[in-house]
DNA sequence: ACTTTAAGTAAAGCATGCTTGACATTTATA
DNA sequence: TATAAATGTCAAGCATGCTTTACTTAAAGT
């Protein structure tokens, strides 16, 4: 899942360091969520959006397939 | 996190199975999320909203207090 | 009443999300 | 160049999401 979160801290000056303490979670978290290594919780991910007062799929975007069947 | 599943599978007459089958999960995995027990992930979460097409934020809602500081 | 279908629930196990602590690397700045 | 700030990364551990198997309860149709 690609996600935002780099540009939106960038617009902002934020470190992921400040946007982890906004969101609660630890600065590894974010690293780990802009890297690409994990997707978010569905909470997380909604606090994100409201933090940044924008949908989670302005933020979040989803690559998986489209069903066969 | 409050989710409006139940009602849609109703409005289209889907059984928890069929869902299920939908979104390629488990039907204890969709019961459990009605009842509440968890929250989807978030690619799970996207699944959802690609098939009832609607945002994430018309079927989940979100229910985790503001920041105080 | 019987049968079937749907929904609810539980346990064990594996995968993922998130934590802390620590250390390495990159980037900016004195 | 040296120092500090920001980012990247790893490991161990705990919490949550999801699976399968299996059983129970409820609802609906015969």
């Amino acid at each position: 899942m690609k996600n935002r979160l780099k540009v939106l801290r960038a617009e902002r000056d934020w470190t992921q360091a400040d946007l982890a303490d906004k969101l609660e979670v630890s600065r590894q978290t974010i690293n780990a969520i802009e890297k690409g290594k994990y997707d978010p919780s569905l909470p997380l991910a909604f606090k994100v959006a409201r933090l940044f007062e924008m949908p989670i799929e302005a933020i979040f975007e989803d690559e998986t397939e489209l069903e066969v069947g």
